[in-house]
DNA sequence: ACCTGAACACCGTTCAAGT
DNA sequence: ACCTGAACACCGTTCAAGT
């Protein structure tokens, strides 16, 4: 074998880090940031670390497993720590807040965040923070149990619609479209409300729906 | 050629019935409630209509859109008719116990409604009514529209959450695992309210969670 | 034990050629 | 216009053979 054609031979390239479940894990963080969900695949991490699929099946057991791990992954930037004198609901709106940009920001995060039971430190820190501030808030404890599942479900859904809405060919304007050229005789409520449905793009929308469901806890226990 | 071997041939297999959206429609809704949403691929109803799958194409423009006319025909036999004698909270717990329950019953259905953004009649028809009734319990505008949303994504992941829960190979048992084996010591809140985070199998949960939703609805119209 | 190319059984979508 | 087989550019996962 010619070492001169074979310019990629073990000696010649640099040298190549050893797979790790977490080499893997960032790797696949950054094809998904960069590229959306599409980007990170098995066939694409393994691409990106310079070695066939079948590699990364030594560190995960499969693409769901690991995509559990990457969204844990993704959350590590929410920021938790509130000054002590915050009162527990500008807290909580502020963690939901670090939680809503996280999930924008990265591309494919929010989708990931809707269809994968989270799994990991890191969305387990973010519930213990949570169930901590809504015990201060004197809300019980089924409340705030399941009080933080829809208060996370509202914010990841947010913001999945929200990184959807920046993309082109978007599914959403068809939406959009039907519900202004519709028959105000059959449906009136929409008629009348269809600036409603698809306004509040800012923070607006956000806090309101936060507050709405924090409301709806407080009111809860006393009935 | 001959006609004695190639049994299939036009003359004589059944009479093909003519492509259609509408057939095409149904028949991914029949394989998507038989296998799920990985038994409705475009090769897999193609293959069920006895052609190929670029012949899909002339009706449908991608995937995505036709998933989106499946949902929609899914959700046809979601229950809006309520007695007028009906309290407007009792309707729309029924309604949306319906909608739960369609989500439920067709495997994939549940992932649809929540990846996929609604668009079409039956849709427009559960916003329709239920925006009547908000309006007819006296919450604003504003509250109708964007309330319906919270109202359908809560139910919408509830049933995900159902569907998945009932297949093995379970993700959300790891979960339960990471939970269950907790440091109480750096995480005491969720050590304390762990079997709070995994309950409410029945309708308890459900009708809480409205409640909740319904509650904020309300209390925030006097702020 | 770790690593890997090749194979297996699939995808959505488009093309070119048919009617 | 409608229909279609074949091709294109991908998937996740497993196997068999290497070290």
């Amino acid at each position: 074998m010619n070492n001169f054609e074979n310019v990629n031979n073990r000696r010649t390239r640099p040298a190549k880090p050893p797979l790790s479940l977490d080499i893997i894990i960032k790797t696949a963080y950054k094809l998904l940031s960069e590229n959306g969900i599409s980007g990170m695949s098995m066939r694409k991490i393994a691409k990106a670390l310079d070695t066939g699929p079948a590699s990364l099946y030594v560190y995960v057991k499969n693409y769901q497993k690991l995509s559990a791990y990457v969204l844990d992954y993704g959350l590590r930037e929410v920021k938790l720590v509130e000054n002590d004198t915050v009162y527990w609901k500008d807290a909580i709106i502020n963690i939901l807040k670090s939680y809503f940009k996280v999930l924008v920001e990265t591309p494919g995060l929010a989708e990931l965040a809707l269809t994968t039971p989270p799994n990991g430190m890191n969305s387990m820190d973010i519930n213990e923070c949570l169930l901590k501030y809504l015990q201060t808030g004197g809300i019980s404890k089924r409340g705030a149990a399941w009080g933080i599942d829809i208060l996370l479900l509202y914010v990841s859904s947010l913001s999945f619609e929200r990184t959807r809405r920046s993309k082109k060919d978007n599914d959403l304007d068809d939406m959009v479209a039907l519900y202004n050229k519709v028959d105000v005789s059959k449906y009136p409520m929409i008629g009348m409300l269809k600036s409603e449905l698809f306004s509040g793009e800012g923070d607006e929308r956000f806090s309101w729906g936060i507050e709405v469901i924090l409301q709806g806890l407080l009111t809860m226990q006393n009935s």
